[in-house]
DNA sequence: CATGGAACTGACAACGTTGTCTAGGGCCGT
DNA sequence: ACGGCCCTAGACAACGTTGTCAGTTCCATG
């Protein structure tokens, strides 16, 4: 009778634990202690309730053990984009670190978004996610105060919260990266160089102008506002600002491009505007990218590399320490930038009437 | 009395509908109400509510939600690695659909592990996801039998479902994009190609090396195993792969790379192996590359491009389909490939000694 | 044989939400 | 004045799981 091979209902939905009770002659609190390996429960027994699971395909029901234990066992992360490959390195090291501690994850890109941003967290709040991993594209975190409160914990990456929020930080070196990578420029003879960066409201490319505008002080040379381009990642609009600072009166020698996707439209517009086959040699100017990318060996492009998959793994680790008791002061750490120099940044500036701008 | 302002009790954890209710003198179904702005609520006693809720900070719990309600608003997506640009626009692309549905979405990177996959789906289903797409690793899907059964929709991405697995499939048309790819090399002039590919067990390598042979076989032109090497993507086992065929007695004169971390591997080794500045000249071998990548319009690369966001925009599609009710048999779509010619695949053969390898 | 304890199993409440059903109160038509 | 209806609000059960606590069995020991 216990042995009934066939349970032959056509049941409606799922099996509960309760089916599998039924079905294996056992109260469903065996059931449970079977399924969570719980000692206590007879191999016997823990076999026919084993055969039951199988038999019925019976999965447990996380969202009912979720609301009943409290602890969800997952994380959320917001970033800015996926496709971006800064961003899905970092992904990457988060999904490592989740996989590697047990828990789940759960990703949204915020598209530079602040509504989008909070709606996500929120989100994920009400899926009552233990920690949050933000690349914040607001500057207003006061909506994360109740989750605070009940005890949910953040860590901020590439990006700090906004005023008033206390929590973990990661960053990168932005200031000293773009000051090292502007430094180099100038030790290669570059006296007017241009900046091409982010929207200027963004964290990461108003440090970037800083440490920009803090080499050429150092250097004692002046900052020219008409070399400095900064706007969102929209191809027409750099390829336009490019033109203009290079048809000026008296235009730039060498680029620092203030992020990946910058650097790479540079090239291509760089490309097409010397109509030359090689794009690395980018018309004679100099060049050098904030954040490193595929194949800029191959390009030969100049970079001051950031290290998105350990920003994703400083991040995490320190959320899962949170989440593991820690309750000490928070921490704002600061990840080295690396400057690889690969030739477009060790050229020297050319005489104006030896390029071929427009 | 019913307008205290502050409740002052230090709760334990987060506030419930009943704190809620509670602090705002009503029951706890018409804070339910409110929350889940359903009718029947005097626009007072919604306010009331409202203004509870801000206070206390309140937010719903998705979890009791959804072990009430049954839909999850969730969907689950694996796919074989966030950190490859492949994936990454495939993981947007799905997104964006699941935005716009007002699904939340899981993602989760099996890395080629089949054991891994099972275990992230399994862990979605646990969450209760609405819907799976899936971008196999392994070839036995059996262990979705239950969970078709319990009404879960699956659709295949990239790659289709083991054997005896019935579900909605979108592919890209991997031999006919190998096919073309070969012949174009073999319309220029090649008559000895190499393929470098994945390892032969994954389904899209498996199906571009049968796209080679078709079109050798269309030309007349022999197949030879010692042009062929194919295994996982390990730079170090690409690079001894290309020095063994380039230092054979009777070299490929061009290569179809199988997918794009292949191509790059290969341009880096090129650009090495010939000592040329120029790795887009790879040497003087003719290259065509299987699936897109940023900055080969830059390095003058031929490739047969996939459209991986279109990818995971129709397997969404295809998925929210069947999410409002769609029971039709399954599909299996087919995109198409796209020849985009560069300079890389347009070289002629060069005799042998005019080139340098090694 | 009685007794204590270990090993195993089960009954029950609780997690926070939503669906169903019922109750009160005001307004209308007759 | 009364019955019926709409609008609003609340009581209650249920979703599927786990923690607590209370049994039951069986064996070793006094």
């Amino acid at each position: 009778m216990g042995d009934d091979p066939c349970v032959g209902e056509t049941r409606r939905g799922r099996p509960t634990m309760n089916d599998v009770a039924a079905a294996a002659g056992v109260a469903l609190k065996t059931v449970s202690r079977v399924v969570n390996n719980e000692p206590g429960v007879n191999a016997a027994t823990a076999s026919r309730v084993q055969a039951a699971i199988e038999r019925l395909g019976y999965r447990r029901n996380d969202s009912a053990r979720i609301l009943r234990r409290g602890r969800t066992a997952s994380i959320g992360l917001v970033i800015e984009d996926v496709a971006d490959a800064f961003y899905s390195s970092l992904s990457r090291a988060v999904e490592d670190a989740a996989l590697h501690h047990g828990y789940l994850l759960f990703t949204g890109s915020s598209r530079e978004d602040s509504a989008r941003e909070r709606d996500l967290v929120l989100a994920f709040c009400a899926r009552r996610v233990d920690g949050l991993i933000i690349v914040p594209a607001g500057s207003d975190h006061g909506y994360l105060a109740p989750e605070f409160e009940a005890g949910i914990k953040a860590v901020f990456a590439d990006r700090p919260p906004g005023a008033g929020c206390e929590a973990d930080t990661v960053l990168c070196g932005n200031a000293g990266g773009a000051r090292a990578g502007t430094a180099h420029l100038i030790a290669h003879g570059h006296r007017r160089i241009a900046f091409l960066g982010d929207a200027p409201w963004i964290f990461t490319a108003a440090e970037r102008l800083r440490g920009y505008r803090q080499a050429l002080a150092a250097a004692g040379l002046p900052y020219d506002e008409g070399l400095v381009a900064m706007g969102p990642p929209d191809p027409a609009r750099m390829r336009a600002d490019l033109t203009r600072l290079l048809t000026a009166s008296d235009p730039p020698t060498a680029l620092l491009t203030g992020n990946g996707r910058t650097t790479v439209e540079t090239l291509r517009a760089l490309a097409s505007l010397t109509h030359a086959a090689d794009a690395g040699a980018a018309g004679g100017l100099a060049l050098v990218g904030f954040d490193d990318f595929e194949l800029a060996d191959l390009l030969g492009v100049t970079v001051v590399a950031q290290d998105p998959a350990r920003l994703g793994r400083t991040a995490a680790d320190l959320l899962f320490m949170r989440l593991s008791g820690d309750e000490g002061p928070t921490s704002r750490i600061e990840l080295p930038t690396r400057l690889v120099p690969r030739g477009s940044g060790e050229r020297p500036p050319l005489p104006r009437q030896d390029r071929t701008a427009g």
